[in-house]
DNA sequence: ACTGGAATTGGAATAATTCTTGATCTCATT
DNA sequence: AATGAGATCAAGAATTATTCCAATTCCAGT
């Protein structure tokens, strides 16, 4: 068990209220574990971790924060095929890439000044609000 | 309404067999109702169209039937977010603009020579195996 | 027609997520 | 410090999409 103190240091990482969410400890915690970890977590995964330091977490309540996180453009989640959501602290537009063996997920940035429409017959009058870019497949040692 | 001699000629049109998948009546009549529709239903959605000429058709059998249909390359299965999958019988490479205001998904090509590359930073040795590509937004009719 | 393997069916099971409800916390005001 | 309103949290029930399972049924090759 923790004590008080380092609970609050740890805390303090983070401010008391993000793009209008109040961050509660529990938020807080959350948010540190995405921001720490960074390797696109589901909610259970989070849930795990953050019992060490919350004992009393639900995992309800780990789905709550999230998706508040989410709500008020803090966090991002990130879907592939039909698996639990991961979440994700990185902001900037980006993609990803789903390495098939080992599991890992790398984020995939866009190269500075391309644009989805240099590659994509969009349709007449498309204006895109969100993209979702999910690559898989493995990295090969080959030069 | 069809008549008789056009579902007929329109069940004809598929093949005994595809890819060394034996077509089944389950499965001529599935994928029927997928190159007719092309509206990227869900497996319910398929379900409910289908139960007019298979009447004892089951759900299961619906996504049994998508499914070997999806595993041997014949259709393809499409995630948005966390809904339910969808099916859509074109095997061009190709992504999705789901049109928030309607709920029409639309198929988007890639320009012809247009590569991923081209747009992403890809990590290191990345061999992509699957791309998925969804975008969600509106269609403007301003000009 | 017979037979073995594949396909289908219907219902039960599963997994991720959401909902519900009551308890608790927070914060501004007194 | 007490109060009250509203936000948040916890625990478990409910929901939803999908998969699993066991029992038929179907079909291609003999």
């Amino acid at each position: 068990m923790l004590s008080k103190i380092t609970e609050v240091q740890s805390a303090l990482e983070v401010p008391e209220e993000i793009a209008g969410l109040r961050m509660t400890r529990q938020r807080q915690e959350i948010y540190r574990i995405l921001i720490e970890e960074r390797n696109h977590p589901t909610a259970n995964e989070v849930f795990m971790k953050a019992k060490d330091r919350l004992p009393n977490l639900s995992l309800a309540t780990v789905y709550n924060c999230l998706d508040a996180l989410v709500q008020h453009g803090i966090i991002r989640q990130v879907n592939f095929e039909r698996e639990s959501s991961r979440y994700c602290p990185n902001l900037r537009e980006h993609g990803h890439f789903h390495d098939a063996e080992t599991g890992v997920i790398h984020d995939v940035d866009f190269k500075p000044g391309a644009n989805l429409t240099d590659v994509l017959n969009l349709p007449q009058g498309a204006v895109i609000e969100d993209v979702e870019i999910t690559l898989r497949g493995k990295i090969s040692n080959l030069q």
